[in-house]
DNA sequence: GTCTATACTGAGATAGAC
DNA sequence: GTCTATCTCAGTATAGAC
């Protein structure tokens, strides 16, 4: 990897976590680098794929880590399945502790959320998805696949929502350390998990 | 309101809540509406404001069906507050069946999700918020400020996260009526907010 | 008051010289 | 590999017709 290559990389990183992917142009990334705007197309074609490249570079050993996690926690657990705290925790706590670098955690945020994450990446995270919902079909083995696509679906969304800068929440609890944020959103998780389905009635909202 | 006015609110709407706000230029919806590019600028002042006025429209109904069926919600509990299920269904419901529009729907999921909801629109909707987390503290007595702030986030991500197209679930179960998403989500975030908070130790990643 | 024609600035992208 | 010049299209601003 070129120097100018890595350069516009780690630019690109600061300041699509910092303003967002579509506020971020490509000539602020080329004036924070130092580098001439055509180098960008050269190194990487376009601005959504260098967001990718941006994201592949830190998501492999991120998802690496959730996969680790669940591993261990299933080894822990055996011959029982690892419970849906363990299997939630191994997979959010990567995302939110990844090497004390907030910048890359902001950007995940803001690529979940502005509905970027692109196929590339998708296709990244998608065997590390698989993997998890493997494990909570044996954690919940009741449970049908419709429920546990949109409970993992409801899960994502409150993820992806923390992750971004948090401004709903009162300034005091939004300084509050990342491992409690990570223990804060694992038992919201978990309980939505856990809880029961109603099924069996129309909503009230309509009577 | 001007024909040319109603014109350009309109489709405005369904273009940002198709394609999403940055990727639908001011052209594309001139197009539609069949009105000069420079009348949305005399009649809105910018594509942020006309965003915002395609959210007021339709937000101030919405809002005032989340408050009327709250206050239903808590007269037929009285004198016990009303549950944490129902503040949330009266919440999540008029969201996501909206006058059967689900162009609104995925806009507002979008505007959520884009982090785009305009400080115009935060101060329409902030005095329904803070009458819902009222109520939910009365619900709830037992629970800290803090933690009420955090799990009114993670539902606000779960919720907003499930407006949007969700490419995540399924084939089959995307096709579920909204009545029945609506049950889901209620029941995962009540889940969540029931949920115990378990703060007396580290979490288990970093061991 | 309403709307149109036109132009300005900055965005992403590309061709070609070096 | 890198840079200059240029293209198209975006949002925006304004002058003026009706």
């Amino acid at each position: 990897m070129t120097y100018t290559k890595q350069r516009i990389l780690d630019a690109a990183e600061e300041l699509f976590g910092e303003h967002g992917y579509s506020a971020t142009s490509l000539r602020h990334i080329i004036a924070e680098a130092g580098v001439n705007l055509a180098a960008i197309h050269y190194h990487f074609g376009s601005k959504q794929d260098l967001l990718d490249q941006v994201i592949l570079r830190k998501a492999g050993p991120m998802n690496a880590r959730r996969l680790a996690l669940l591993d261990r926690f299933e080894e822990e657990a055996a011959p029982e399945p690892a419970s849906v705290e363990k299997i939630l925790e191994a997979f959010i706590a990567p995302a939110i502790l990844i090497d004390k670098s907030p910048e890359f955690v902001k950007l995940m945020g803001r690529v979940h959320a502005e509905g970027l994450m692109p196929e590339i990446a998708q296709r990244n995270f998608q065997p590390t998805i698989d993997r998890f919902l493997s494990a909570l079909r044996r954690a919940l083995p009741q449970m049908t696949a419709a429920e546990l696509a949109w409970k993992a679906h409801f899960s994502l969304g409150a993820m992806a929502h923390t992750l971004t800068v948090p401004t709903e929440i009162d300034a005091q609890a939004a300084h509050e350390s990342p491992d409690v944020i990570v223990q804060r959103l694992v038992a919201f998780v978990s309980g939505g998990f856990r809880a029961p389905v109603t099924m069996d009635k129309q909503t009230e909202v309509n009577r």
